[in-house]
DNA sequence: CCGTATCCGACTAGATACTG
DNA sequence: CAGTATCTAGTCGGATACGG
């Protein structure tokens, strides 16, 4: 059955989309957990160098509650707790594909 | 020839792509005006009544900055003045119809 | 009709220090 | 290792009043 958007509910949509990886950092962690990456609190410290342990913690939480993110804890000491994609946060690829597809077009349209 | 992305820079450049429609208004602005809809400022802010003028300038202005709004002003008193999406700002729609899709998907994921 | 100018509260993210 | 807690500066949007 199809939707019937008015303006403001098709806005309404997007933004609720756009929530869920909306946060200075949760792109660039997408970015480097798709393709099935599995990484490690401390290895995700190490790839981002210039993010807090705060802003990373909270960003992942996010995006764990929202389901975009899987949070793996193996009960051992010391600890050890892994950080993957879920299928519906790989899903995102493809939209995020058009949305740079979409910035390259700019060339065409600029002067 | 194609970009080679590193985790990093991909989520630069989908950032730079979400900031032209980034800001409270302009997704519902450009919702308006998809379809080829000209309208005259007044007639956003009736489209938009919870809209303040303030932010409905700055954010029109915004967009024309970045290319996905044309303003067309009419030399007459009294003074008009037309908005309308660019090529490029119309060129938006598919990937946001793709966002909107991924946001659907949420349900086969979840329990 | 189509804006501009100013003030103000809310929210975000960074710095920093500390803990199981 | 993997977090938590607190404080603070900067940014964004809303309210309101005024101008060409």
């Amino acid at each position: 059955m199809e939707k019937n958007w008015t303006p403001v509910t098709a806005a309404k949509g997007v933004e609720q989309a756009l929530k869920i990886f909306d946060g200075k950092w949760k792109l660039v962690i997408m970015f480097h957990l798709f393709g099935g990456q599995v990484l490690r609190f401390s290895e995700l410290e190490k790839a981002i160098p210039t993010i807090t342990q705060k802003m990373l913690i909270q960003q992942l939480r996010q995006m764990e509650v929202d389901g975009v993110v899987r949070r793996i804890v193996h009960a051992q000491a010391p600890p050890k707790v892994e950080y993957a994609l879920t299928d519906w946060g790989q899903a995102l690829c493809p939209a995020l594909d058009a949305l740079l597809k979409w910035a390259d077009l700019r060339e065409n349209h600029d002067r």
